[in-house]
DNA sequence: CGCATACGGATAGTATAGCTATCCGATAGT
DNA sequence: ACTATCGGATAGCTATACTATCCGTATGCG
């Protein structure tokens, strides 16, 4: 286990708070006092840190994404678990079901089903634009949406890329997770550019 | 301040915890047991509510992005501090430069900071996808990157429709906090429109 | 005038999350 | 034989975002 810190960069007890909450399997115990950690373990170990310190997941979204990708789930599903571990859970009865027509609106022609984390959450959004006195911009909103299909059809081409159902699942996974966090990153690096060429 | 808790649906307690961190100004006060707050303090508290509940922001983040709402700060003034409100800080220094130039790669042709922190949280992004064992493809990331210059050109455009300055620097505020939140949205309404085109 | 009620402000307490530190008995190396 | 280290169990810590209680003042109602 020393090693497997050492190796990974994690503190031991940290390692053993994931082991507690059952993120890592245990290593196969050889003598009473001495486990063995190989190099599953480790990959286990930095999916973990992945989707914990730069997905921005709980500890419990992880075991949950992490039980799925270890599960025989078909793709869709483990989508649906990946998605519901990266949005915060919305109530539809708390939602104005006038921003759920709008956002409905966007997505014409789309095929989503109505409790879609993304589409409750977006309706949401929508919300707070019109709350803190933002006009709602149909043009503005349906750029994103336009923005989000190429997203997601640059997702779905890496997705099936991937050689077997194991690889495609991680990426399922890996994807949705980290390409939150990676879109928004490029996103503020295009708002820098974008503002530089038109306030120079 | 009661009248602002119901109209509001914000819990007296709460409204007091965001006085004393000084999110919200203080009604003026109109004898010693009594203070008047108006619509302006709505308006503040329902943005309060949008940047901390829908975009995620804490208390501190919150506070520096209102500040520089009531500042005059510029708009590139005022993106540098929503930006920065919406990113983890990242250490230049625990990222792995080769990450950064494969960032710097997809980016060519835009005037970035080196210190921007979508490229620092992009690169970060990057190595967490090698540290798990995911083939980094070039054209994958490419379109993400598309994306989110569209996006940003969208966020742009929009800000400049705005009437006058004050109105524009709110817009970059909002735009930049509930941006991140809706194009995550309606990332993954597209995924599932395109899962379900696919596997059909 | 009297007094229960409500007000705003100050202070202390609570719940949760994500670690982190200490203790313990067993064992491995010298 | 003995000291250091191991894994496991348990308790403690820190930060965040509230939430509840207390308190002195003042207002409305009879």
């Amino acid at each position: 286990m020393a090693e497997l810190s050492t190796t990974s960069d994690v503190p031991v007890a940290t390692i053993k708070y994931y082991l507690r909450e059952k993120l890592l399997p245990a290593g196969e115990s050889e003598t009473a006092n001495q486990a063995r950690y190989g190099s599953p373990h480790l990959d286990r170990l930095r999916l973990i840190r992945a989707l914990i310190d730069v997905g921005g997941l709980s500890i419990a979204s992880a075991r949950s994404v992490l039980e799925v990708i270890d599960s025989d789930a078909s793709l869709p599903e483990t989508f649906a678990v990946a998605q519901h571990s990266v949005s915060v859970a919305i109530e539809p009865s708390d939602l104005d079901p006038a921003d759920l027509d709008r956002i409905d609106e966007l997505l014409v022609g789309w095929h989503v089903s109505p409790n879609n984390p993304g589409r409750l959450a977006s309706a949401r959004v929508l919300s707070a634009f019109r709350g803190v006195g933002q006009t709602d911009d149909r043009g503005w909103f349906a750029r994103y949406a336009e923005a989000a299909l190429l997203i997601a059809t640059a997702d779905l081409d890496e997705i099936e890329s991937r050689p077997d159902r194991a690889a495609k699942v991680e990426t399922v996974v890996v994807g949705t997770v980290l390409g939150d966090a990676l879109i928004s990153g490029l996103r503020r690096a295009a708002q820098e550019h974008v503002t530089s060429e038109r306030f120079s």
